[in-house]
Parts: C-alpha cells; sequence; structure tokens
DNA sequence: GGCAGCATTGCAAACGTTTCTGACGTATGT
DNA sequence: ACATACGTCAGAAACGTTTGCAATGCTGCC
C-alpha cells in the first residue's frame, strides 16, 4: 500500500541503509547519490513509516496530555499551545480526557502511556504514590500537583491573587466573599493563597464551599454574597464567577455597582461576558513551553533531582470590578 | 526497559506465539497453559508494544481528528464524545487543530496520517481535489464539507433555523438581522439556508457581512441591528452573538425587550450569557456517533459509493428571544 | 489396528526501519 | 612503497508482534 524505503532504494539504485543514511544523516553519504535518493524519495512521496521507526528507536516521538475535562475553557489554549510547542520540536501531542475521574485517568493511563515518550499530568487525581511510581517508569511533568520525585510545573495564583486584593482594597472593598469550587481535589493552595493574600491587605474574607467549579456553584453563592453583606466576591474561576453574575443579575443587585466580582483562569469566558470579567490570567503560552520544553527535557536525560518550575499569573481588571458601594443599606 | 512478549513466554514456560495467541484467540490455547500465561503477563505488568504491533497488522487502532480551532467552545464537547466513542471500540484520538490556516492543515495531515488508519476532517479549508485524492490513500470522513467521492457527515441547520423563524415570527418579529461570519470559508449553507427560512416565514432579512466568526463581529454588528431599525439578530454563532449583546448592553437597548438576539451552537456561552442565550443545537454525541462509526466502517471496508450522513439540529429557546418590541420608537 | 482428524504447541518469517560491521577503493603520510 | 586513514556504500541484525506452517500426540471411527 505505502511506499516503504525499499522501493525508494530500488528506484534510487542503492541499498536501503543508504537510503536511510541520505535522509537520516546527509553528510554520510555522496553527494550526487544523495541526490538522487532525495529525487526518488520525493517522485514516489516516501515518508516513513512511524511504527516501524518507533519499533527500531525504542520512542513514539509524541508527548501526551492528560486533563481533567477539555470541555473547561480553560484548557484549550493550553493545548494548543503545547501542541504548537511540541510540534516545533518534532513531536506530536496526544491529549485524553479523563473526565474529573479517577478510575478515567487509570485507565487513560493505561492506554496512552504505551504510546508517547512521556506524560504531562494535570491536576491528577491519582493518589502520590502511583504517580510516583509511574514517573519511575516513565517522564512524567505534573502541573498543579505534587508528588515526590516527580517533576513539576506550578502555576502560582499567588501573584494575581496579591493583584486582586490590592484593586479590591484600592476601590474601598472591606468585606469579601471566596466561592470554593475545589470539590474534594487534593491541591488546596488556591483557597490558602487567598486567605493569605486578603490577610495581608486587611480584608476581611468569607469563604463558602468547597462545592463543585461549575456555574450552578456560582448561582448558589450569590444570595450568600448577598446576605453576608460583602461588596466583593473572588470566583474559584471564570465559569463560577459567570454564574455569580447571572444571579446577581436576577436578585436585581448591578455589577460593579453593588458588588464586584474577580474570576480566575481568564478564559474566554472573561472576555465575552457582559460586563466584561475581571479575571487573573495564567498565560497559556507559558505553562505550555514551561511543561513541554520540561517533558521533553526529561526523555533525553533523567536528573537525579526532579525539577520543579514555577509561572506566574496576573490580574486583568476589567469590568466587574468598581468602587464599593457605599454602606448605607 | 518495558516488559516484552518474550519474557512473558519465559516465565510461564511456553514459545511467544503461545503466549500471543493465549492473549488474543485464546480458544486456540489449552485451558490450563492459558491460565499459566495470563497470570505470568498480569504478575509481569505486560501490555504489548503498540509499535511492533501496528508494523505487523498495518494498523494503529488510531483515529485522526482535524478541527480548525479547538478553541472554539463548540468543538472540545465534540473531541470529548467523539474520544469516548472510539475508545469503546478499541481507538485511540488523535487530534490535531489546523489553526484556520491551509498551509496548517496540510502539514498537520502530512504529520497525522502515517500515525492513523482514518481522518474526521471538520469543515476543511483544502481544494476539493485534494480531498478527493486523500480520501483515496486513506479512509477520511469530512463534517460540514463536501467532496467528490468522500464520505461525510452533514450537520443540517435546516430545522434549527426554521424552529428559530418560526419563534421570532410568534413573538412578532419583521425585521430580522443575520450577522454572516463565514468569512471566505468555502461552505455557504449557512446563508442560504436563512435566507429560505425566513422567507418561507415572510419575515424580512437583512444580511451584513460577511465577517470572521469572533466576538468583535458582533460589537461591529449592534449598532448596524438598531440602524436597520430590525428587531431581532440571528448570529453565525454564540460568540458572535456574545458581542452582539455586550454590545447592545453598551449602546443601552435591552435584550430580549428592545431587540431579540438568537446564536448557533449551543456552546458553553450560551448557557453561561445574563440573560441565558436563545441558540440553534447540535448534538455533539449524534455528529460524533456517526462521524466516528462512519469512520471505522471504512477502515474495514471501502464502499462504492461514498456514505453521506445527516444530523439535525434544534432550536433552544432561551433569556434573549421574547416578544418583538411595538414600532413606537 | 490403522488411519484420519483434531487439539495444542513451537518455529520461523514478516512488517519497515535504523545502525553496526565490514568491504572496497582511494588518498595521505612517512 | 607500504601502511594507515578515510569516504562511501552494502549486508545483516535487531526492535516486538502476529501468524502460516509443521510437528506432535491423542481421540475416535471403521
Amino acid at each position: 500500500m505505502a511506499v516503504t524505503i525499499g522501493e525508494v532504494a530500488k528506484a534510487a539504485g542503492v541499498s536501503v541503509s543508504t537510503v536511510s543514511r541520505a535522509l537520516n544523516t546527509p553528510d554520510l553519504v555522496n553527494a550526487v547519490t544523495r541526490q538522487r535518493v532525495v529525487a526518488a524519495a520525493e517522485k514516489l512521496g516516501y515518508s516513513p513509516n512511524p511504527a516501524a521507526r518507533s519499533l527500531r528507536e525504542g520512542r513514539t516521538e509524541s508527548l501526551g496530555l492528560l486533563i481533567p475535562d477539555i470541555t473547561n475553557p480553560f484548557f484549550p489554549p493550553i493545548f494548543k499551545a503545547m501542541q504548537e510547542r511540541a510540534k516545533r520540536q518534532g513531536y506530536t501531542l496526544l491529549v485524553a480526557d479523563s473526565d474529573e475521574r479517577e478510575a478515567d485517568e487509570l485507565e487513560t493511563i493505561a492506554a496512552v502511556s504505551k504510546k508517547v515518550d512521556g506524560l504531562i499530568i494535570w491536576a491528577s487525581m491519582l493518589p502520590e504514590e502511583r504517580l510516583t511510581e509511574l514517573a519511575a517508569r516513565m517522564p512524567v511533568v505534573l502541573v498543579n500537583r505534587q508528588a515526590d520525585g516527580v517533576s513539576e510545573v506550578h502555576v502560582s495564583l499567588t501573584d494575581g491573587i496579591a493583584q486582586a486584593a490590592e484593586h479590591l482594597k484600592a476601590y474601598g472593598h472591606q468585606r469579601c466573599v471566596f466561592v470554593d469550587g475545589n470539590g474534594n481535589r487534593p491541591d488546596q493552595s488556591r483557597s490558602k493563597s487567598i486567605r493569605a493574600a486578603f490577610d495581608a491587605h486587611g480584608l476581611s474574607l468569607i469563604e463558602i464551599g468547597p462545592y463543585e467549579p461549575r456555574f450552578e456553584t456560582g448561582v448558589h453563592a450569590a444570595p450568600l454574597v448577598l446576605a453576608h453583606e460583602a461588596t466583593a466576591v473572588l470566583a474559584h474561576n471564570d465559569l463560577v464567577a459567570m454564574g455569580v453574575l447571572h444571579q446577581l443579575a436576577a436578585l436585581g443587585a448591578s455589577v460593579p455597582g453593588d458588588v464586584s466580582v474577580v474570576g480566575i483562569d481568564d478564559t474566554i469566558l472573561a472576555s465575552v461576558s457582559t460586563p466584561s470579567l475581571t479575571t487573573i490570567r495564567i498565560d497559556p503560552d507559558e505553562v505550555a513551553s514551561r511543561a513541554v520544553d520540561l517533558l521533553i527535557g526529561l526523555t533525553h536525560e533523567r536528573p537525579a533531582e526532579a525539577p520543579v518550575v514555577q509561572v506566574g499569573s496576573r490580574l486583568i481588571p476589567r469590568g466587574t470590578t468598581g468602587p464599593a458601594r457605599r454602606e448605607s443599606r
């Protein structure tokens, strides 16, 4: 069916090994034969069979990305950036969606791990020892998750949250609500950072939740915000923030007149909402580059100490934040 | 590194061929040896090397999906559904984003086509003859695009658009604007269907565009809608509709009080907007199943006539449509 | 009792590639 | 002039699977 290296060899009147060298290590073959070979390859439309190459080389030139839910608008830009980055280094990126379920994640890893040279796992739900033992068998980069001896890209919300606190403080807000949408996931850092930043700025913080990170969570939270007489809300992510906006409107509260709202992630939701949503941005290109480069590095050589790299965040002030309502209810 | 079939064979005290048969065609091997083999395989954690298997079998057990932009919230649910569907039939799904550029699409096809048994190409920008010749070399299913002799899933907006026209008519609307966001893409069917449906319902239709399918297009369109004294807008997709909503609010027009807005795609944007967006829904699970099943069918046997399957659409009435404003401006 | 047939297993080939080893010829250095 | 080195190429092995073919031993039938 497809054209093989053997047919190219025959067409060029040389051996298969010469064809292979002419294409892979051109300086090892005489200029004129090389010409003949590439001409023949071109003419026949030859391209090497990746399965055969993988079998021989022991590597697939592919990377795997495991994410909890591609439907979450936070991920597509990340995937796109990673794919771009991987492609430029000769790798194909394979995504898989674990559907927020631990069982699916395990199954997906099993299905995909043999087809790739390394794995980027975002916010894994697996127990730490599984991750450690997986990383012992193949290159693994964790994002937003930590495990002993496993490389990691840590996206830190610290800066963005500090800026959000500063921003709200400057607008005169004093009582804020944080809507925790972390569910029962292992990573508690978001909640901790927020507590720290708001304390540091002398803002009183009311945490509600944890709930699941869904639109309905925001809908649920909106009346609670009003009941707590808070003037600002920091939501677990943009989706939850959209729920808050939606329900505040239904309750007749104006944004940002009565309540200011801040999201996290700077997804497309934030930029298209009305008013547009103030949010904390994590640069997808940066996380993507860091994670991909780190993983590719790992496939070449395994350092003794698993590297950890940080990426930052920043506040994008938009239309849902403004001066606090005077206390005159 | 990884455990091979040979090691399993040694551990079980049989030949490699027996191991292979015990795992792939169990009825061909004696029950007790089979037990011994599976036990050994289990114990060593054996799983077959996909590269070797592909090489031998000539198939990869993978399918490719080519989409113009994963960042468009329309696609993630489709991808997810396709991945699910493919997985249940033993296939891995490989997505690639062609970034809306013809050159990238070609390059991506080249990169991915050898790694998969077939390709689903969504809204291809390639010239028809390229698609036809590609489909001659490997199984291809086109979505929202047509090419001679190539299988196709056609998602028809006809029903949804008819329902939208009916819906607007019932609410007393008479002058509607269609914001065309098709850019310079080949497929003109959307515009045609809309013209037909609105004519059929005796609604006057003003088409503006074509523009690119972006948020800003909606922002641009909003004042034009008012200038045309239309009371309803049908946008090219939800994203454009969000732009319209955003700018109508900025212009002081209320939705749906002054203007009704209808989107297309039923993305997450539609469900989280305020008010929530009336839109035309295409069921992702249905397109996904149809496309995947069709493609897998094609990998088994190539029918003489390339099959074409249709999937429908329907209106989801939500908060952005209502009774038309009385003509009393 | 002999022969056909079946169940069970091992051997070896094949898939397409890369790379090691070696062969051949020519140029170079002493 | 001879040995060494080098450039250039062909041959063959190897990667891990699956599967066609053959070998073995047993059963059952006439």
